[in-house]
DNA sequence: GGTCGACCATAAGTCTGCCTTATGCTGAGG
DNA sequence: CCTCAGCATAAGGCAGACTTATGGTCGACC
């Protein structure tokens, strides 16, 4: 008599599933890999919780009985198809990557490379979203990030890609108007863009320490990439980075408004959660990811080499 | 990554269906009668076994992934076809009963009254083995015995049917041959027949110890039923169960030799094992099996208050 | 006939994974 | 702001899973 709340042990659902497929406690002790007497004491719990002779014993072989065919063979069939179904989720999984990442970088370094990346791996679908908060990969709603920071994460794997650095960028028209951006002290006729952060990490690298810059700073826009654009709308000379600009500045839209580059430290990580180390579309991804650093980081090295860290 | 030769934790897969089906951890440590914290414990265990984000958690809610419903649909039909294979398992077992039981209450006793039975219960079949020797109930060959004992069988429930009693039976031609039968010291012209054991316990009643039947005893054949077949061919005299062989004596076709009934003290008994008390079938055939004895023993009332139990 | 090996069953005792408890976090709703 | 619902995680206890030892029955082989 099955009690329609208490579901028999699933492990003696398993060891009596073996022992009917290969037709011997024996076999599926080792199959198991455990012991007979833990199957013989599992099918004889099954058979006591259901409350039906599943097994005909003999001296030295088992038969199934009637019902118990019945069973083996729901049993048997449910086992394969979860095993199945575990495969297919495995393989499906591997056809889509979700990855989140900062607003700049994704716009202005990452989505122009994508056309390269769907060409490598046509089979693996890309979801990006920008956000310029890290997101908790914990949550299951993204497989990987790309983050600024130091690469230190808890759980996490990391590769760096990009070194974080910053120099005053503008539009070539307002190469001569910058020419007196070193010096906090003479007076600027275009405003500084961007993160004021960066600015007085900047002017730090040249020996000016807490610079105040009520009369030179413009705007900050919510993304790095904003400041950017606005600054080859000829508004001003921007801060931000020569790599991810990279495009920008080979094509003349953009130039160094100053040679000195200037960082804190930080860079660009390829990060995802150590329990997902065997996820090839993770490994596609984070290949490919690094050789494209790599290019841009080969394109950057002389800006690479002149950069001076300053803590924040 | 599905390791083959390692199936995830069936209490994970368990835990995991009950909050894919319910849509929430909470509900399913309800369903499952344990904490929201276990099933949260084990369908990370499950992620990390097959390596998929199997749900996205939000706050108050999870919610599966695409991967998680294939696995979620699977498991749900999983664990719907094993309780239906075990619901349709007990009803098989309950359609078919095997017993084990003795030559003799087999041929002569139980045999002509199973019309009856299955006139009552259609949906039962009964597969009857006739054995001379008690057989294991443990093996899963039968699913109850009815045996000749005194009905204290570990790891058995029994009832009992009808008291082992005996007394001289003949034909009815053979009567006057017979009627110096009970004092072994006078000649007899005609056999006895049936076991010897038998013969000198009833001997034993009429206060005859230690009874040599050289010159008395026939033979005695591989069953009671035989013996008393015997008989009725006007063989010799039997000794056998007035109970048993209640029919022959109503038509007249064998009659009591003498009128002392002796009993070792054994009875028949019905039995089946403890762990099928729940059994409809049992239950059944139990049931109608008490009321065929209760009537028999009805009938032999006077040949049982004539019974004198002898120790053997 | 005797011996050995295969393969069941069961009892007793060990141990490890399951589960509980405690705690923390985030929203939603009042 | 407070409370509640419903997730997550850490630490620790303990009961069920499992192992070991032992026993019984065959069948094969010598």
């Amino acid at each position: 008599m099955v009690d329609p709340r208490r579901f028999p042990s699933l492990l003696a659902i398993r060891a009596f599933e073996a022992a009917a497929r290969l037709g011997s406690f024996a076999r599926a002790a080792q199959e198991l890999d455990t012991t007979a007497a833990s199957v013989s004491y599992h099918v004889r719990r099954l058979e006591e919780q259901i409350g039906v002779r599943l097994f005909a014993r003999h001296p030295q072989r088992v038969e199934l009985t009637e019902p118990g065919q019945l069973v083996a063979h729901e049993a048997i069939n449910a086992f394969a198809a979860l095993r199945a179904s575990f495969i297919r989720a495995a393989d499906v999984d591997e056809t889509r990557l979700s990855l989140t990442t900062l607003p700049t970088l994704g716009t202005s370094w990452l989505t122009p490379k994508l056309g390269r990346f769907r060409a490598k791996h046509p089979e693996i679908a890309l979801d990006l979203e920008l956000s310029p908060d890290a997101q908790d990969l914990s949550t299951g709603h993204f497989d990987a990030a790309i983050r600024n920071g130091h690469g230190r994460w808890a759980g996490l794997r990391t590769t760096e890609l990009l070194p974080s650095i910053f120099m005053p960028l503008c539009a070539p028209a307002l190469k001569d108007a910058a020419a007196g951006i070193a010096d906090p002290r003479h007076p600027l006729d275009v405003p500084l863009l961007g993160r004021s952060d960066w600015w007085a990490l900047w002017y730090r690298t040249r020996g000016f320490d807490d610079v105040v810059l009520h009369g030179r700073f413009g705007t900050h826009l919510s993304a790095e990439y904003l400041d950017i654009a606005a600054a080859i709308a000829g508004h001003g000379i921007a801060i931000g980075s020569p790599i991810l600009f990279r495009n920008e500045i080979e094509s003349g839209r953009l130039v160094p408004a100053h040679d000195a580059v200037a960082s804190d430290g930080r860079a660009f990580w390829f990060t995802f959660p150590i329990a997902r180390q065997y996820s090839r579309k993770i490994a596609s991804f984070r290949e490919w990811l690094c050789d494209e650093a790599s290019d841009d980081r080969d394109a950057a090295r002389h800006y690479i080499r002149r950069t001076v860290i300053v803590e924040p």
